[in-house]
RNA sequence: GUGCGAUUAGUUCAGUUGGUAGAGCACCAGAUUGUGGUUCUGGUUGUCGUGGGUUCGAGCCCCACAUCGCACC
């Protein structure tokens, strides 16, 4: 293959906040444009559970979703995905797609890891089948699935670890990432669009680390870079600290992507230190277990106390389930073990995902985003 | 009708040689942050079928009754 592609993936910032670091851009993809802050619904084997691909798009507005390198290349496998064309033919999903690369589940299926310079091998949590990631063949296999947004395989380091062992994880995941660079730009997407890669920036909870980490990143960051090792163990105020610490340092017409965070409040406190993506399993994984967020607080639909209460799932919801079943309802098909009821709570919390930020997005362009993200963490935080 | 077995938490069941009771599930709460349709952590709940007897002491031993099940007439 001689031609090279012709680079238009881009991120543009719009608008800054006056008196945050908050900010509104665009990310343009050949699967269509995203506007950002932006959250990302996880769909993690090619699905986001429990919720229509109709409703993503129509009723929740999903702009983007996530994919699992690890999970898709285990099921359904390489040569499925080759064969149906990429995973956007695959689950006919028609806007941009982005997948993590497995890193995380190097961490968290860690009784079955091994580390070495190469790379890692594990067992398959489905079949205890024996696996090697490295970065080489892990870029291959995100060429495959075909993300518009692939990401750097990298170790993610317990919040807890000490500084030796955070430097020495560190060094591998800089190692790797100069690998997985190598082998990106040595290769073609296979679809016909462009794909780009994300380096991500690790470094636990040390800011000398987190800066020698971004500095690193930035150098094999052409569109975005990602935040990496947050929200996996350490306290929330150190986590807002790390991106003190690092967001200052990224250049602004770079998009910044927050990876697995989180509460409605982590992402209103990250969007003010300068964050543009996220994605999380709360408002899935939560909703399916009966969490519900709305904009009067935090609700545990198993709780006994709403076996009689018929009004909406929150007045101020803007999915259509949200004015159509009561939380009584909602009550009963979580305490019956319904299916329905984690598909209602889904498709609610994630439609109260992307409708924050998209409050926030208009705060910023407005220029009130600080002011109004104060009165909006208090409210989001409480229990009902 | 006769024989045998059963009766303990909302439920299914444990319960040692007699020392005033436990578990799973359910229920009630809490946790969950780059998803194994979960998982984890706590908590509440008992006239031990009824009535008598033996004993310092009975869920346990004895008697009667009630209810249920099985087998046989």
């Amino acid at each position: 293959m001689g031609f090279r592609y012709l680079r238009m993936m881009n991120f543009k910032l719009t608008h800054t906040d006056s008196g945050s670091s908050a900010r509104c851009g665009i990310l343009s993809t050949d699967h269509g444009d995203i506007m950002t802050p932006i959250f990302m619904p996880v769909g993690t084997v090619g699905s986001v559970k429990g919720v229509y691909h109709r409703d993503l798009l129509d009723d929740i507005g999903a702009e983007i979703i996530l994919g699992n390198t690890y999970h898709l290349y285990l099921r359904p496998g390489l040569e499925t995905l080759k064969a149906a064309g990429g995973l956007h033919r695959f689950e006919s999903w028609p806007r941009p797609i982005l997948t993590d690369s497995g890193g995380f589940q190097i961490f968290s299926l860690s009784p079955i890891r091994k580390l070495t310079e190469e790379g890692c091998t594990f067992q398959s949590h489905i079949d205890g089948s024996r696996h090697k990631f490295t970065p080489e063949n892990n870029v291959d296999t995100q060429r495959i699935i075909g993300a518009d947004i692939i990401m750097a395989l990298d170790e993610c380091c317990p919040g807890d670890a000490d500084e030796a062992y955070a430097r020495k994880s560190l060094d591998l995941t800089k190692r790797w990432l100069e690998r997985f660079s190598a082998r990106f730009h040595e290769t073609e997407p296979l679809y016909g669009y462009e794909q780009t890669f994300f380096p991500i920036i690790q470094g636990c909870t040390y800011p000398g680390l987190r800066r020698e980490a971004t500095e690193h990143a930035l150098a094999h960051s052409e569109v975005g870079i990602a935040v990496g090792g947050l929200a996996v163990g350490e306290p929330t105020e150190v986590m807002y600290e790390m991106l003190e610490t690092v967001c200052p340092i990224i250049p602004q017409d770079r998009a910044r992507y927050l990876m697995g965070v989180g509460t409605p409040v982590n992402l209103l406190e990250a969007i003010a230190r300068g964050i543009d993506m996220f994605d999380c399993v709360m408002p899935t994984r939560n909703g399916r277990n009966g969490m519900i967020f709305t904009s009067e607080g935090i609700i545990n639909m198993r709780n006994a106390k709403w076996t009689q209460d018929f009004g909406p799932l929150d007045p101020d919801g803007t999915s259509w389930v949200d004015s159509t079943y009561s939380r009584a309802y909602l009550h009963h098909l979580f305490v019956a073990g319904e299916m329905f009821a984690g598909m209602i709570a889904s498709e609610h919390n994630l439609a109260f995902y992307l409708d924050l930020v998209r409050q926030a997005r208009s705060h910023i362009a407005a220029g009130d985003f600080a002011a109004w993200k104060e009165q909006k963490v208090r409210k989001l935080a409480t229990r009902l």
